[in-house]
DNA sequence: CCATGATAGTTCACGGGTAAATCATCATGG
DNA sequence: CCATGATGATTTACCCGTGAACTATCATGG
């Protein structure tokens, strides 16, 4: 109880920081978006260790991942809707998976302008060990969470994700 | 009610398809983090279409934000700290934000290997101008909850937090 | 069946981030 | 009071991401 009342975090030393310098500026609400960037930042923090061992960028599992849960070869163009990257980066992408062997470029037959990308046993094994993990990252960080608190805070990330992206609905 | 049954968004849709490739992976525990991280994402580019209407770029922002919280001229060093940045990319934003005007560099006068810098009046007006802007932004992010649901979701986001960084403590 | 515009990807040029090497200054202990 | 190692910042070399220009192919309408 006591714990609760003493547990200062860096995110709110930091809006102590700012309250000094412009007290005018109600911050309360940025408390919330504060904790959600650092979560995210510390995700991503442990994923890219993760990949950086097999010498893999976040950017390329994107594109690793993409191909394994669709579950068939894309055209480079879906890969740049899916992963929301434009052309010029999957270009360079998916020349370093290709030298690495995880994935395989073929012309489209029926539109020779197209490339057809497709993942090779090697890549689709690398995701298969990747992924799980990575989820096992994530239950990981909610351990302190019973299940009713999870459901809720995953409840309440859904409705502030609507706000923020109508779309993606 | 029915709307929540059948507010099936974009993460939903994510984890179906992996439920097809992998179906004996749970992926129930990623569902909170893959939010979070979308979350982070689309606060980020909101701030970052912000930033480029004054050409500035968000790694720019965190040492124009660190000076201005901190109300004093920080070492380079110390900036390297605050903002988790090596000191090779702290001295090339340093060498923009300069050369635009926001910030001064002047040797510390003790101990001559070091940099002391500062803000210029331009610098602290520019941060003065956008902080609030952002924390309006997070705000907005917020309208669909209550105020007690604001208060949960920032307790229950504390707790992750403090599982996956305790020295943020 | 062209000619012309649209479309799919790639190439180019450039900017930012970073680890490692380097430079300048400091602190110390002999 | 050096010499030597430690420390703070910069420079260098390289990687990645990206908008814009470019290339190859397709589709169409005359």
């Amino acid at each position: 109880m006591t714990s609760i009342l003493f547990a200062v975090d860096y995110i709110e030393r930091v809006r102590a920081q700012w309250a000094e310098r412009l007290p005018h500026v109600d911050t309360s609400p940025a408390d919330v978006g504060a904790r959600v960037r650092r979560i995210a930042a510390l995700l991503e923090a442990e994923l890219a260790d993760d990949l950086a061992a097999r010498d893999l960028t976040r950017a390329e599992l994107d594109v690793l991942t993409a191909l394994r849960r669709t579950g068939r070869p894309l055209r480079a163009g879906e890969i740049t809707t899916m992963t929301g990257s434009p052309g010029a980066s999957i270009t360079k992408r998916l020349d370093r998976l290709e030298r690495a062997g995880l994935v395989e470029r073929a012309v489209h037959e029926r539109d020779k302008r197209g490339v057809l990308v497709a993942l090779t046993t090697e890549g689709e094994e690398l995701v298969d060990e990747l992924f799980p993990r990575q989820v096992e990252h994530e239950r990981a960080a909610l351990e302190d969470l019973s299940e009713a608190e999870r459901a809720e805070l995953g409840r309440l990330l859904a409705v502030v994700l609507r706000r923020l992206d109508p779309r993606d609905y």
